[in-house]
DNA sequence: CCTATCATGTAATCCGTTACATGATTAT
DNA sequence: ATAATCATGTAACGGATTACATGATAGG
């Protein structure tokens, strides 16, 4: 029987997930997890119940198959599809507006929070991130695909800005 | 009876709510869509809706009073209570870590998706965001509080790193 | 051998999104 | 008058977060 693509709509959450898997045979949702943390999780975050939870959905709908481990702790194993393959390229190449910049101290700065001691606890955060993006780049030796690479260097920009501005609010 | 303060988890959208509430006598959910259209909502956004459920759950906890319209369409109309102030004071002093940049463009180029048209597309947004920003600022006569144009300089900050980037990746 | 941390997962709750709906006002 | 847009709101659903739970592994 066809599988129920009707059911569920596709979030981002949804691509990130179809995006792992189209790089990699197979994964299991901690694999997934692994991957999320040291990459896209720097920019668009969630908690790893989702990588439970997300790749069962995308089953159901046909974009992903399953199968189990034999043997030891039976994981779940996940592929993508076909299908899963065509909806990722679709929404791939589909242009996107905006973007959302959530930054829960800036929005205490915005409601009247005193901004030198929020800069100065942000600050810290932001160049550990800075150095660590720095770190990373350096390990770029041209093999894995261009677009990891790419927004590693937004994430190393949208850094910069930020230090920027933090600097400013904690010099009081 | 003293209001159930338990059952309700305060999120960003709440000391949204208590925030601009703060900065006025009273103000209606419509009051609020247009307060955050033209300012948080430029980084932190969220459906109209909300902007209708979440007072009432703020009111069940006590952080805000609601009382209604005498004739006409007899609108809710919320103003916030000392336990609502008390609870947003904590809030914003409390210090904060990171950030996140939600950026599905960003996602796509990372997943593979064909830079340049993509970035031609972002480009187009985030100069218009960038003007725009930057006729804001036009108007800081200094009366409104600090907070508000802080944030507009990190809305500029972040647009121009973002068009920094774009640049580089619609130039092909 | 004990303890801490990593690995792996499930369940319940609820916030946020989507979709719908209707009155008022302005433009043509 | 009619259409279009603004103003104002409600209902349902589901994805995301929170919280909990247990088995493996490594360090002391």
């Amino acid at each position: 029987m066809a599988p129920d693509q009707s059911v569920t709509r596709l979030t981002p959450t949804s691509y990130i997930v179809l995006g792992f898997l189209s790089m990699r045979e197979e994964a299991t949702p901690y694999d997934l997890k692994q991957l999320v943390a040291v990459s896209v999780g720097n920019f668009w975050s969630f908690p790893h119940s989702q990588l439970y939870a997300e790749p069962e959905r995308l089953a159901a709908a046909g974009y992903v198959r399953e199968r189990r481990e034999q043997g030891g702790r039976r994981r779940r194993v996940y592929s993508i599809t076909q299908a899963g393959r065509k909806a990722l390229e679709t929404w791939r190449e589909e242009p996107e507006g905006g973007y959302e910049l959530r930054d829960p101290a800036l929005l205490k700065v915005f409601f009247g929070g005193d901004p030198a001691p929020l800069a100065r606890a942000r600050l810290e955060h932001a160049r550990a991130k800075l150095e660590e993006y720095e770190a990373l780049r350096t390990g770029d030796t041209g093999e894995e695909p261009r677009g990891i690479w790419l927004s590693l260097e937004a994430g190393i920009e949208h850094a910069k800005a930020d230090i920027r501005f933090w600097s400013k609010l904690a010099a009081d």
